[in-house]
DNA sequence: GTAAACCTTGAGAGTAGCTCTAAGTCAAGG
DNA sequence: CCTTGACTTAGAGCTACTCTCAAGGTTTAC
């Protein structure tokens, strides 16, 4: 309770696991987590947010060990920052290479599903799709 | 050797380590990869295109045991149909949803970025960005 | 007041999906 | 013949969760 939140409701708000955010805590990577007089967890926004960013990071594919080197050069200060930023450019341009591949994929279901479709509905033989899949 | 590809370069075309894909094959996931006279997997096109589908399927997060019982059902044949179309049509809501949330996570890194670049170029204190992230 | 219900905690086991190493086979090139 | 190099299997190791568990504090119910 106090002021905050618990990993609960943090884990709701950032439909992440209640475990995730617990191993997140353990391994350093959210600073400032405070606890309560019971030990409990308890989140500030400043601490969701951090969260917040640890997920986006994590979820463009920076490795754990990655992405505590970053919050460590965060809580280092301002004559980190040329280090940061690059950081954070190669993540975009990995991101940007993502968005790419999830358009691929989906035009790959779309184009899977039409042909599917087509078989259901317009007796085209299955052949397996050779050559296409 | 013989026609078709061995596994190094299917891993070069595919852009998939050579661990990966034997593991792949193991798995029974690959149906069509043939042995040669010294028990080398070779791969034909229909085998590259069914791991071609594989690694999309797994890409848009399908787990390998997901992926194992669709590849199943291709096998059967036609009175599968319905059930893989159901399947993939169910994958494509996903890669929806992972399109959209790539797009977010690029918004997210450009956002942190012109920050960043706000704070180089002398436009404003590093604040560790309280509320903002 | 105390029991039941419901949190939380840390420690640690289990899992998926690779990723790598070791030890060995085979074939061609110098 | 010997080295190089690509292949093989078995299995260990790794990351990032994911789950189970026992212990213990808090809240509500009577």
């Amino acid at each position: 309770m106090e002021h905050g939140f618990t990993v609960k409701q943090v884990a709701k708000k950032l439909n992440l696991s209640e475990h995730t955010i617990r191993f997140y805590c353990d391994k350093g990577l959210i600073p400032a987590v405070q606890r309560d007089r019971n030990n409990n967890r308890i989140f500030t926004q400043e601490s969701i947010n951090w969260l917040t960013g640890v997920k986006y990071l994590r979820d463009s594919g920076m490795s754990l060990e990655s992405i505590k080197k970053y919050v460590d050069l965060c809580l280092i200060g301002d004559e980190t920052i040329l280090e940061r930023y690059s950081i954070i450019q190669e993540q975009r341009e990995l991101a940007k290479i993502q968005l790419q591949e999830a358009k691929e994929r989906l035009e790959y279901l779309e184009y899977k599903l039409s042909h599917y479709k087509d078989i259901i509905e317009h007796r085209i033989d299955d052949d397996m799709n050779p050559g296409k899949w």
